[in-house]
DNA sequence: GATGCGTGGAC
DNA sequence: TGTCCAAGCAT
């Protein structure tokens, strides 16, 4: 049974080693600032700190605060957002800055912080165990797998794991301990092939002590990914293109597009495809045909073709567009 | 509890 | 190439 001293561990190792996450602090300070952490644990829901911190620095040197931010325009954050998938982040991001705002700063409690547009169970502990200290363990892969094989559980529910954890989090360093384990998962306890020779938890470990670390916790059983398909409209008039904003709910809700009759589960037909893009979302794939229009379709705007980087696009129609752009013939003749 | 929701890197 | 995976949330 992992002690006190498990966690003296845990924290020595990780402040021993470079923290993956400095740039959260506030500029000048080791002080984590609470609007830059929870940007950054908005950013980081589902998706790697490689691909974060970039964008992340991006955000705040666009939006230095959360007043900033929430006097931003809807447009302009979601175009700053493209690219990092998962857009109802960037929706409920916009809404909870304004509500921030609106009642003067973050809340500091897990409790209150729960209660804003796209703060769940994780992120609302992260932010006040790292911004505030409130002794509360954010649940996330990391720590639920860290959990598992420390403790041999096959399929632990995150209040489990927060019935084991809790106990050991260190009175005054919640959210050192949150970002130590959460390391820990990254860089050691990794699902596969995990480093355990170097794992301070070690010698607290029970699937290590069974020689078995990667069976904990069970792999989830796969689905099959269905193939759809699509076609887009490539409608240019001189130096323009004509784009769309998408309905605010489903896939790539809200954001930038070209236009196109809705995805189907069977090809259906158009005039001659100029080019193909093979797209691979969460739940299915798609085949987007780009076929080139006279007229332009639906309430949309005309952007200069030779910035299409700066449209706003999500990855599906910035890889449509430069493809386009590629096909010099099919480029003219449109 | 199950499902829908992006993208890119590792292997 | 395909498969797995990632500091989850809303419904």
């Amino acid at each position: 049974m992992p002690s006190a001293n498990a966690a003296n561990r845990l924290m020595k190792h990780y402040l021993g080693t470079a923290r993956t996450l400095p740039w959260r602090a506030a500029p000048g300070t080791n002080a984590p600032d609470p609007y830059r952490v929870w940007l950054s644990e908005v950013m980081l829901q589902q998706t790697t700190v490689t691909t974060v911190t970039p964008r992340f620095n991006r955000f705040i040197e666009r939006w230095p605060t959360i007043e900033d931010l929430a006097a931003a325009s809807d447009k302009s954050i979601l175009s700053e957002w493209a690219g990092l998938g998962y857009y109802a982040r960037a929706r409920n991001l916009i809404a909870c800055a304004r509500e921030i705002a609106a009642r003067g700063s973050l809340p500091n409690t897990a409790e209150e912080l729960r209660k804003l547009p796209g703060v769940g169970e994780y992120t609302s502990a992260a932010v006040a165990a790292i911004a505030f200290g409130e002794r509360v363990l954010p649940v996330d892969t990391n720590i639920r797998r860290v959990a598992a094989r420390l403790f041999a559980m096959e399929q632990p529910t995150d209040s489990q794991v927060r019935d084991v954890m809790t106990p050991l989090i260190p009175t005054d360093r919640a959210g050192d301990f949150a970002q130590a384990l959460m390391d820990l998962g990254a860089t050691i306890c990794r699902p596969a092939k995990p480093l355990c020779s170097r794992c301070p938890l070690a010698p607290d470990c029970t699937a290590f002590a069974l020689g078995q670390p990667e069976l904990f916790p069970r792999p989830k059983a796969r689905k099959h990914r269905p193939h759809r398909h699509g076609t887009a409209w490539w409608t240019r008039r001189g130096d323009h293109l004509w784009l769309v904003r998408r309905p605010d709910h489903g896939i790539l809700g809200g954001m930038a597009a070209l236009p196109g009759p809705d995805w189907t589960d069977t090809p259906h037909p158009h005039g001659p495809a100029l080019a193909r893009i093979r797209h691979v979302f969460t739940h299915f794939s798609l085949d987007l045909d780009l076929v080139s229009a006279s007229e332009p379709v639906g309430d949309g705007w005309w952007h200069p073709v030779d910035d299409i980087d700066s449209a706003g696009l999500p990855t599906l129609y910035l890889k449509a567009a430069r493809a386009a752009l590629a096909t010099p013939l099919f480029d003219a003749a449109a």
